[in-house]
DNA sequence: GTGAAAGCGCTAACAA
DNA sequence: TTGTTAGCGCTTTCAC
């Protein structure tokens, strides 16, 4: 139970072992054949140094960093609800299986190349990157350049391996739910029309209509192409929907910040949900089951799609066989949703 | 211009700079005493050559790991406001300017020793640590066992330094400023009374009221000891606000996510801001400029508080001089407040 | 002002 | 099955 002050080495745990270094390695990494007892041996004696390999050392000698990024940009990061963040956590959980550091860093909404680099990319200290939520095309093309294996996460980009979520199954299900509770007139409240997963989900609302035999209607697609899908944005759709010339019976938000937003709109103007109006959003956030009215909404697996991501991205790191950048990922990875029925879309038990 | 497809070493630099390599070392860390003219060459050859030290290689030869971790409790760092993640995209920039990486993980509400360890630690392959908002103290107590030096964000623990918000000032001067608009029973608002910041809040809401020399009414507290401070405890709190037997003019809450959720809670009952009650917050989320009625709130500067205490960290981490552990440290640095005054507490022109 | 050489702790041929 | 040895890329004495 002696406790070296400073940390013992893999020398400390040979000596102590009556056996090379080399043979301690192989049992710490499972690796050659040995025997029973000297690997028991080995495993206790560095138990009883409290033996920690170091880091540094390994990763110097086999060439890596055991470091992989995580970027997105600063206002995701920073937007009340914690999408991204959930996104994060995922990845975490499953970098700690494959004994790998996430370096978390954000990048402006407006990136300059070069000049906002995140310095993991400039010192080349990740073995492959995480990319979260759209980002700036220069980013990804500087990023590409690096010849690091990148995977993205609710983003696509021709020729880069995504794990994006189901939003067409999930904006047709949200709609049907709608329809079958019996509103018809159902508006889309979307903004920021730039990411992919909003028009997915604006396109899916259309043809699921479509499908059901409900002719469209343009005046009921409210929407600020520019602005970001806050609560805050909400509102101001909210306050559009009630000035409608015929309001609508139904809502679907292309997700819960501007569900929430809506929320506020209508609750300010005394119109109730979902008496007055259903609401259905998408993300299924903490604040949608706490909302004043409960709100119906698509979950999304956010930390499932953190950890796929980086199972993926292992799986381009590690195996060191040559690989022709780019040759394989060529596919998307599609997560499934989950309708999540509250108060907010089911007619009162008039 | 010729970039060698796998990254050059020092070595490369040295050799066509025709000089060994501790030369180029010594310039590379503005080290000893080097002639201008090599000094030049270096540079230019490192550049031309696209140079990058290998991280591992000179963490291996300092004996350190360039990596320091920010720990908090996931519950925290999921909450709907991101008042953590910017603490932590303040250490971030910090770390960047003294090229140190953020490794940064969460920890369970209810800690278990040695179960929830974080990995870097169990590892030690951090130089430093820093801890975010209130933790476990079973997990204070194994880190300090570890000895490497802490800094403490937003909580405080005897002989740790810490980082703090001025709690008191801001308190105090949000009370003044409800007083001063003329409002005379001010309630609080408040839940989660284990944290300190919340706690000394509190405490000074009291003492500013004594100081303007109004009794003090114990039923003007609205508290939920021990549910989190969210928008959803707001909400429940907001009700329970409404249904005093004298309704007071003012609330000063313990943080924007509860005053967010107490004006959802006037808003549905009809009961309009400030005219009809006033409200105040504190930490100045985004929410709270954006609300409905824009809240006023005590601005807390976040990512000042991440700076400030990875800069402290550095200090504890850096000078290699033998260090008694503790020995220092034993202050607290506290970060001034200020109040941002908006609709909810300003009388209305009537 | 500059260079030679040892060493940081580990992995991986290759030998034995 | 185990040991010897040569690196991995860098920093840092200590000569010169």
């Amino acid at each position: 139970m002696s406790v070296t002050s400073s940390r013992s080495t893999i020398r400390d745990v040979a000596r102590l072992a009556n056996m090379s270094i080399s043979t301690v390695s192989l049992v710490l990494n499972n690796k050659g054949s040995v025997s029973e007892a000297t690997r028991r041996k080995v495993l206790q004696i560095a138990k009883e140094l409290g033996y920690r390999p170091s880091r540094a050392a390994r990763d110097l000698s086999l060439q890596r960093t055991g470091n992989v990024g995580f970027v997105l940009r600063e206002d995701h990061f920073t937007r009340s609800e914690p999408f991204y963040t959930y996104i994060f956590l995922g990845t975490e959980f499953e970098a700690r299986l494959h004994n790998l550091y996430v370096l978390l860093t954000t990048i402006p909404r407006v990136y300059r190349r070069g000049e906002d680099t995140p310095r993991f990319l400039r010192e080349r200290n990740v073995d492959g990157l995480l990319v979260a939520g759209k980002v700036s095309d220069d980013f990804l093309t500087e990023a590409r350049s690096l010849e690091v294996p990148i995977v993205l996460i609710d983003y696509e980009a021709a020729g880069l391996l995504a794990i994006v979520i189901d939003n067409q199954g999930g904006a047709r299900v949200a709609v049907e739910h709608l329809l079958k509770q019996g509103y018809r007139r159902v508006a889309f409240v979307g903004a920021d029309l730039s990411h992919p997963s909003i028009t997915n989900r604006l396109e899916w609302y259309r043809s699921a209509l479509m499908r059901a035999g409900i002719p469209f209607d343009p005046a009921l697609i409210v929407a600020d192409a520019e602005a970001e899908p806050t609560r805050a944005t909400g509102q101001r759709l909210g306050q559009r929907l009630l000035e409608l010339p015929e309001r609508p019976a139904a809502a679907f938000c292309a997700n819960d910040a501007l569900a929430l937003g809506v929320l506020d709109a209508l609750s300010q103007a005394g119109v109730r949900v979902p008496d007055d109006m259903a609401l259905v959003g998408f993300d299924d956030v903490q604040g949608a089951a706490q909302a004043p009215v409960p709100l119906t909404s698509v979950r999304v697996f956010k930390e499932q799609l953190g950890e796929l991501a980086m199972r993926h991205l292992v799986e381009l790191v590690e195996p060191a066989q040559a690989r022709r950048p780019y040759a394989r990922g060529q596919h998307t990875i599609v997560v499934p949703t989950e309708l999540v029925v509250r108060a907010s879309s089911v007619r009162s038990v008039a």
